[in-house]
RNA sequence: GGAGAGUUGGCUGAGUGGUCGAAAGCGCUCCCCUGCUAAGGGAGUAUGCGUUAAAAGCGUAUCGAGGGUUCGAAUCCCUCACUCUCCGCCA
C-alpha cells in the first residue's frame, strides 16, 4: 500500500511514477471517491460523538431517578441516520480499500526506465563464462543420462512441472540447500527459522501477493483460509506482521528453507523442459527488516550475501538492476541475479532481491518504536533469494557437466556430499 | 474427532449493561527526597483512523475476529479463530 497522506496531497507524482512500470489507474475515481470519504467518514464521526453524548446523558439521568423518556426520544432518529451513514462509508471503503490494494510500489528513482526484461540494465559481471572442449548439454540431458533426473515419473505423480531426482543427485541439491543456510547463519549473521508452508490469507495480504495475484497461488480445498507459500517471503515476513519492534533488534536478518509452490498460471509454452520452471522447488529466503535510512545500503548488502552463495559455487553470474516495466509488484528497487547456463548459452534468473521499503510494512502494521520521536514507525522490508536451489543445481549440472557425462561436485559442497567428487 | 475451560494494555490481573481506554500491581520514563545503597513520594506511560500542509488539540474506533440486541456493550446473544486440559487417533 501506498502513503495516504501522498496519495491525497499528491496524486499527480503516484500517477508519475506509476506510469514508469506502464501502470495506469483511474486517479480521478480515486480522488473522487476520497472526497466523498472524507465528508462521510466525519459525518459518522459526528454522528457517533453525537450518540455518545446522549448516551452518556441518559445513563446520568437514569443514576439520578430522573425520567429518562424524553432523553430517549431525542436520540429516536440518530440511529437511522448513523446506520444509513455508516454503511454507505462502509461501500466507500471497500471500494476505495480495492483500488490501494492494488496499485503497485512507488518506483525508487534509480531504477531504470524500460517496457520489459530486455530493459533490464546489467550492473556487473562476476566469473569467466567456461569453455568447452566438446558441445555442452542442457541440464536435462546431463541429469537424465546419469539416471538421476526423471520428468516422466515427475509428470505420472503429479503432472507437468513436476520433476523426480534420484540418488546423488538428490543429495545434491539437498547439500546445495545445507550450503546455503550455513553460509548465510555463519557468514551473514542470519538467524535461521522454520515457518509453516501454509499461510492464510492476510499474510499474503500482507506481503502483496493478495488480492491481485490469486491465481499464481496454490489454495488448499477444504474450509481453510489457506495457501501454499510461493515463497518463504511471505511467513518470514509476517512474523513482524503488527509488531513493533524495539529498534535494538534492528537490522532483523532472518533465512529460511523451504519449497515454494506457484501455479505458473500465464506461463504455459514457457520453461517447458527441465527443472527451470516448476510448480514446486526449493529456495533459501533471505528477508531484512530495517530502519527506513538504511534500507539501501542493506539492498546491496543482502545481494552481495546472495552473490557470495555464486561465487563459492564458482558459478558465473551477472547483476541487473530491474527496469521500470520488468520489476515486481511490491518493490521499490529489485536486483536479479542471473546465472550463466552454458547448456542454454544465457544468464538466467537464480535470484531477486528487493526493497519493499514500507510498502509491504504498512500492509502489515509492521513498525519499531523511534527512540527520537516515541512513536512506531514503519520498517521498511526486504527479501531476496539466497539463492533458488532448484536452479542452482540446474547450474551446477550445466557449468560442472564432463565430456564422459559425469558431473564434478563444486568444492565447497563436498563436504556436504560425504566427500564426494563427482556425479555419475 | 469428542468433552471442558479460556482469550482484557509491555506483563500479571480486576471488571456481568451507563460516568470504562479500562482498577490494582509489576515494568518503563521523568521529577522529588534520601551521605551511598536499599527504601520512599509525585507525575507520566496503548494503537489505528479522521480533522491539519504538518503538529498540538479534538473526535472516532479498538478489551481474540465478525455479526446481533440496546439510547448505550469489555459485560448479553450468535458465528468463527486461536490457546489450554482430558479422551481418541496419529508422523
Amino acid at each position: 500500500m501506498l502513503d495516504q497522506r501522498l496519495l491525497r496531497n499528491d496524486l499527480d507524482a503516484v500517477v508519475r511514477n506509476l506510469a514508469r512500470r506502464g501502470f495506469s489507474f483511474d486517479s480521478s475515481r480515486l480522488a473522487e471517491l476520497e472526497e466523498q470519504r472524507k465528508g462521510l467518514q466525519v459525518q459518522v464521526e459526528d454522528l457517533r460523538n453525537e450518540r455518545n453524548i446522549k448516551s452518556k446523558s441518559i445513563g446520568q439521568a437514569k443514576a439520578q431517578g430522573e425520567d429518562i423518556q424524553p432523553l430517549l426520544d431525542a436520540v429516536a432518529s440518530l440511529g437511522g441516520d448513523l446506520d444509513a451513514a455508516e454503511a454507505a462509508l462502509k461501500m466507500l471503503q471497500a471500494e476505495l480499500d480495492k483500488i490501494q490494494l492494488e496499485l503497485p510500489n512507488l518506483l525508487h528513482e534509480s531504477v531504470p526506465d524500460g517496457a520489459d526484461e530486455d530493459a533490464n540494465f546489467e550492473v556487473r559481471q562476476w566469473g569467466d563464462i567456461p569453455q568447452f572442449s566438446f558441445e555442452p548439454k542442457d541440464h536435462v540431458d546431463v541429469g537424465e543420462n546419469m539416471g538421476l533426473l526423471d520428468a516422466a515419473t515427475g509428470s505420472k505423480i503429479s503432472g507437468s512441472r513436476f520433476t523426480v531426482m534420484y540418488g546423488s543427485l538428490a543429495r545434491l541439491h539437498r547439500a546445495l540447500i545445507q550450503f546455503m543456510l550455513d553460509i548465510h547463519v555463519q557468514q551473514h549473521g542470519y538467524e535461521e527459522v522454520y515457518v509453516p508452508y501454509l499461510v492464510n490469507s492476510t499474510s499474503l495480504l500482507g506481503t502483496g501477493q493478495l488480492p491481485k495475484f490469486k491465481d499464481d497461488l496454490f489454495e488448499a480445498a477444504g474450509e481453510h483460509d489457506l495457501y501454499l507459500i510461493p515463497t518463504a517471503e511471505v511467513p518470514v515476513t509476517n512474523i513482524v506482521r503488527d509488531e513493533i519492534l524495539d529498534p535494538a533488534l534492528l537490522p532483523l536478518r532472518r533465512a529460511a528453507h523451504t519449497p515454494c509452490f506457484r501455479s505458473e498460471a500465464g506461463s504455459y509454452g514457457r520453461d517447458t523442459r527441465g527443472m527451470i520452471r516448476q510448480h514446486q522447488f526449493e529456495k533459501v529466503e533471505l528477508v531484512q527488516l530495517v530502519k527506513p535510512e538504511h534500507s539501501y545500503a542493506a539492498l546491496e548488502e543482502l545481494t552481495g550475501h546472495a552473490e557470495k552463495i555464486l561465487q563459492l559455487l564458482k558459478l558465473p553470474y551477472r547483476v541487473m538492476v530491474l527496469c521500470a516495466g520488468d520489476i515486481g509488484f511490491g518493490a521499490a528497487k529489485t536486483y536479479d541475479l542471473e546465472v550463466w547456463l552454458p547448456g542454454q548459452g544465457r544468464y538466467r534468473e537464480i535470484s531477486s532481491c528487493s526493497n519493499c521499503e514500507a510498502f509491504q510494512a504498512r500492509r502489515m502494521q509492521a513498525r519499531w518504536r523511534n527512540p527520537e520521536t516515541g512513536k512506531p514507525e514503519l520498517l521498511h522490508t526486504l527479501n531476496g533469494s539466497g539463492v533458488a536451489a532448484g536452479r542452482a543445481l540446474v547450474a551446477v549440472l550445466e557449468n560442472y557437466q564432463q565430456e564422459d557425462g559425469s558431473v564434478l561436485v563444486p568444492e565447497v559442497l563436498q563436504p556436504y556430499m560425504n566427500g564426494a567428487t563427482k556425479l555419475s
